[in-house]
This record gives C-alpha cells, structure tokens and sequence, in this order.
RNA sequence: CGGGGCGUAGCUCAGCUUGGUAGAGCGCUCGGUUUGGGACCGAGAGGCCGCAGGUUCGAAUCCUGUCGCCCCGACCA
C-alpha cells in the first residue's frame, strides 16, 4: 500500500486573495460584481482579466471536465501558439475578412503577426504536414487555449472579454458520413459537459453563414444577460433568430382581384398613421379594419461590401414587423448593413421617404429593371397573390390593392423581419416563443472550405486525391465560468455546484478558543486523508461574522462551522445554497460530507 | 462608431455649484479591549485630485484640449 500523500490544506490566512466588502464600480452583472469581489479575478484591462488562485482552480475544474469529456469523443490534445504569423489567415481572407475583429502586431522586421481568435488554419496546416492518408482518419484534435478578440465594446466582465479561453476542436474526415459521426461525437461531448457543469443549455439551429457549412448548432444558456435571440416551439423546433426561416404562404391566384388604387393618404409617413387614416377614409369594403398587416413597408438599407462599395437596397415586409439588423447582416454578409442615412436619400431622388413603393402608374420604381435600379427584395410572406396597401411614390398617397406577382415583382426574396413571438416554426412544430441566450458551445460543420483552400487531400481507398472535410467545435470556458456563476448566486455571493467549486469543503474556525482551532486543524486533517480539497479558515483574529461573510461570498456550497458547539462534541453542516445549518458530532462530518457527494 | 455617465487614498465615495492648498467609511500597521453574523478605543501609514495647457495672487474646484474607464446601442463566441 502506497502511503499517504502529504496534502496541504488551504489556509485562508495564507491564501493570496483579497475580498471585497464592496461592489466593484466598474462592474454590473452578477458574475462579473462576484468573481472580482470573492477575489477571483481582477481586471487587467478592458475585456483582460488576471486569474488569482480561486479562480483558478474553478477554471481548471471546468477544464478536466472539458478534457475528460473530449477523450472521451476520441479527440487528442495539442497546443497552438496564441502569436500567428499572418499567411496562414491570408490565404482564407480571414486577415482581411476579420476587419478590426483581431489584434494585429509586428516584429522587428515589420512581418505581420495576430493574436488568434480562433485556429482553423492553423490545425489545417499541421494535419496537412503530417498525413496525406485516408487511413489516417478520422483525426479530431482540440486545445484549450487563450483567443483573442479586438472587441468593439468588451463587457460584463468575463462574458464578453477581449481574451477569453476557448476549447477549440477540430475534426478531419475525408468522407460526409464521416464528419456526420465525427460532428455527433463532439455534439455528444457538449451535452455530457454541460450536464457535468449542471448547466441549462439549448441546442438551436444557428445560421451556417457565410462560411458555407452545411451544419451548425449552437448551445446556449438561457439567461437575460445573453446576448443572443433564440426561437423554440413546443413541438421541439429551436432556432437562433439569425437562422429562423420564414414559411412562404402558398401563391394565390389573382384572377378575381380588383384593380390597384392610388388613394389619398395625406402625412402618413409611417405605418400607424396609415392605418389610422386608411380605417377612416379609405375603408376596406367588406368592413374589416386595415391593420399594420395589410401594408407592405419598404425600408432602404445600404449595404457595404468588404471592398468599400455602398449599394442601396430595398426590402419590402409586412408593415407590422420591422427590419432585424442582425437578421439582415446574416442575409446580406459579409456586407455591412445600416439604415440608410438621409445622404443616401438625396442621391436618389426617386426615393420618397415614407411613401416608398414599388409601383407607379408610370411603371416599376424598384428592382433592377425599373428606373431606379435599385434591388428589391421581399420578405417570404409577400408571396404572388397578396395585396398590400404601399407607397405611391409620392408626398401623401398610397396605393391600395397591389398584388405581388401581378403589379409587381421583386428581385428576390430576403429574410430580414423581425420574428415575433407566435410565428410559426418552419417545421409546422408550432408557434415559436422568443428567449434570451448565451452562447457557450458551437458545433458547425465546416465542410471543405478550409480544406480546400489550404490544400488539405488525402488518398482515398483508390488512389484518389480527394479533399478532407472538417469540423469545428468551440467551448468558452472562462465564459462558461462565467454563466455558471450568474446562475449560481445569492445577494451573499457566489455557490458553486459541486463540480466546480474551488474546493470540496470550507471549514471555518468560527472562535478563538485554543480548543476550537485545535479541533478545526484535527477535522481538516481527517477531511485531507480522506482526500478532500479543503480551504481551512484559520484565521485567528478575524471574527465570525466576517469568515461567515466570507465564506458566502466564497461560495464554497459545503461548509463545516468548528466553533462553541465543540464542548460537545458538535459541528455545524452548513449547506452554502440552502443555508440550512445542521448540528453533526465532530466524528461523523466527515461520513456526513462524503455522503453528500 | 452613436448616446449617456465617471476619473479624488488599496476599495466605495464626499468635496467642485460659491477657487484659499485634501476628506469620510471600509481595508492596512501598532497597542489595548472584544469574540457565533461584517466589534470597539487610541495611535499611525497611505493621494502629482487621470494628463496637458490656460485664467488667477492662489485651481481638485473655473476654461480649453487630451487620455482613460463604465453603461446603453451598433458589432460580436
């Protein structure tokens, strides 16, 4: 038998952590107050973060899970530089599609570097140096590294950091069944470490992009400080909203509709004051009245491609809805997408702000063979047959009555709406709901893009060159650290689930009795024997109430309390999450922790 | 990049309107008292009042510029 191992407990009075007694100005959300003010991490500069040994040590917890997990899938663990020299990413266009996203250096001799934020080119190159066999595959490799990110406005603390820490993985087939298993493999990884983490996780359709995967989902957490918008029906559809896609009603048939209409509208340049004055001068026949549903808004956007070109274009959607900006950044990337400035407007005079439409008597006044020449796009659910009530192109009228596909007609179809709570999920599961998420997971298909632009092929089982198809698969770990904290807290501080706490067990030394210390000392040996990670609170002239403030904050979930109690024989079991104190005699503690687990 | 706010001690902040040469609480050090929910008394250490110009006999305070940080939005894992 092996002896014991000499562990050393954790003592508070040595331990290189300082807490707060106050909220830290500079932060909001509840991770981000707590973490700093428990001392576990301290700001080094907007969006960087310095780990003290509290920190730490969750971190590293996060990370066996992560590792275990991915040995697990059968990935392998390397380690790439955070400093990249700059061709890899120029032959992707990532150095340039990037645009101010990444941190950008020179050496000495003026070569360009980055500091990566993210590695596909890199894990391409190496596999592309070291195997040219299919037998070689399926390969999956991952790191747990540092990324780094040139955010616009770094927040909430480790939510949104300019360096974060990231297990990146990369897969390597060179069949599409293939990187199906092999993308299964880590999406299986990411639901057992999120079950791990006890973590509540969505897994939603997410937008492929332009990066031209043919799969892509994303975990987030549901939480109001997430940043993403996702969609899910109770028939199982959940989406992110950059990738819900519209069902088009069927055409119908416009034989038996009437005429189009110019009417007068006078100041009706948005849409409520249209069905306001629609309903009291220009009533729909049958009596029913007009709602923001019945009109067709045409809203000009600019768009501006990677090269600098500006375009103008116009999408026309139900007048009830407005544009998505991040839904339309998707339909029209890589252009940027803005409302188009009032400069945008005097270039075309042809556009009549707020009475913009794509018809006049004269002829078609939008899409690229009217005279404009300005694309236009429609939203799904102006589909061949509706009619609308639109712009005249002119200070004060409508047209009412205008039926797509026989007045007009479009450019092409853009999914740029809003979706609104009650849509229908695309695979007729139902209404959708709207909630908010973080993201702390993606597993996406890449495909042969990189592949291919790296020159990444192997042999086939004939001889074939052919090319490798991959996926990648990211987990945040500091901000996984981060959202496990904003789900795990109280006005007192932090409480970490289990398998992440910093430590097993807290023991506090709640009096300055010579005899409690001693039996505080004997219990913490008893908790290191029976291979407990304990912080010993050993403090000798702090009071009780600050080491009971303390250890709140702390979060530690399981505390023992040595103190008054000890004449007889008796501690307290303190559950961090519950607050229940229970009495437990000195001799069973450790049973009772070690029951807990 | 647009909007808002803030830079004074290690931390949280007051002082600025009405200029006179720096404060409180917490934390830290020393001595004493106290001891199960952030104790008390006494004595200390600690600040180019973000930076640069200007006005003034005199600027934390007024003026100009500049830098930085935080929040909302845009953008983003």
């Amino acid at each position: 038998m092996p002896g014991k191992v000499a562990r050393v407990p954790t003592r508070l009075s040595q331990l290189f952590v300082r807490t707060l007694r106050e909220d830290p100005a500079d932060a909001e959300v509840a991770s981000h107050r707590l973490l700093v003010r428990a001392g576990y991490i301290r700001r080094q500069a907007p969006g960087v973060f310095a780990w003290l040994p509290l920190g730490l040590k969750v971190r590293r917890k996060i990370e066996a899970i992560i590792r275990e997990e991915m040995a697990n899938a059968g990935a392998q663990e390397v380690h790439f530089p955070a400093l990249l020299p700059r061709e890899p990413y120029e032959v992707t266009n990532r150095w340039t599609d990037y645009g101010d996203g990444i941190f950008r250096l020179k050496d000495r001799k003026g070569a360009d570097y980055l500091l990566a934020p993210t590695h596909e080119e890199v894990f391409t190159l190496l596999v592309k140096d070291l195997y040219s066999s299919y037998k070689d595959l399926p390969l999956s490799i991952y790191q747990i590294q540092d990324k780094y990110r040139d955010e616009a406005r770094p927040r909430a603390g480790l939510l949104r950091g300019r360096e974060f820490t990231m297990k990146d993985a990369y897969s390597f087939d060179y069949t599409d069944a293939g990187l199906d298993e092999s993308y299964q493999r880590q999406r299986d990884a990411y639901e057992r470490i999120f079950a791990r983490l006890g973590l509540d996780y969505v897994i939603v359709e997410a937008d492929a992009g332009a990066m031209g995967g043919s799969r892509s989902e994303e975990f987030l957490h549901p939480t109001p400080v997430g940043e993403d918008t996702f969609v899910r029906s109770n028939g199982g559809y959940a989406a992110n909203v950059e990738a819900f896609r519209t069902i088009a009603p069927e055409s119908r048939s416009y034989e038996k509709l009437t005429p189009a209409e110019v009417l007068d509208t006078p100041n009706t340049p948005t849409i409520q004051t249209l069905v306001d004055v629609a309903n009291e001068k220009h009533p729909r026949p049958d009596g029913r009245a007009w709602t923001a549903a019945d009109t067709l808004k045409n809203i000009v956007l600019a768009l501006t491609a990677l090269d600098g070109t500006r375009e103008l274009v116009v999408v026309g959607l139900p007048g009830d809805r407005d544009v998505d900006l991040k839904r339309a950044e998707v339909a029209f990337a890589p252009a940027e997408v803005e409302a188009a400035t009032e400069a945008d407007f005097q270039k075309h005079p042809g556009l009549v702000k707020g009475y913009i439409g794509p018809w006049t008597a004269a002829g078609p006044v939008l899409g690229i063979r009217s005279e404009t020449g300005i694309r236009f796009l429609l939203d799904p659910r102006v589909s061949d047959g509706s009619g609308w009530i639109t712009g005249a192109n002119e200070h004060g009228k409508h047209v009412f009555g205008l039926v797509a596909g026989r007045d007009f007609e479009a450019d092409g179809v853009v999914e740029v709406a809003e979706v609104l709570a009650g849509d229908p999920a695309p695979d007729g599961s139902g209404p959708v709901e709207l909630a908010r998420g973080m993201e702390i997971g993606h597993v996406f298909q890449l495909g042969r893009k990189y592949a291919e632009a790296l020159g990444l092929k192997v042999l086939d089982e004939n001889g074939k060159l052919v090319t490798v198809t991959m996926g990648s698969y990211g987990i945040g770990v500091t901000r996984i650290l981060a959202v496990i904290a904003e789900a795990n807290n109280d006005s007192r501080g932090l409480i970490w689930p289990r398998n992440v706490s910093p430590f097993d067990v807290h023991v506090v030394a709640a009096t300055k009795e010579p005899e409690v210390h001693a039996a505080a000392e004997k219990l913490v040996a008893e908790f290191e024997d029976a291979r407990f990670d304990v912080l010993f609170d050993d403090r000798p002239k702090v009071s009780p109430g600050v080491k009971f403030g303390d250890a709140e904050l702390i979060g530690v979930p399981v505390i023992v309390i040595v103190g008054k109690g000890i004449a007889e024989g008796r501690v307290e079991l303190w559950d961090r999450r519950t607050g229940v104190k229970t009495p437990v005699g000195i001799g069973e503690v450790v049973d009772a922790v070690a029951a807990l687990a």
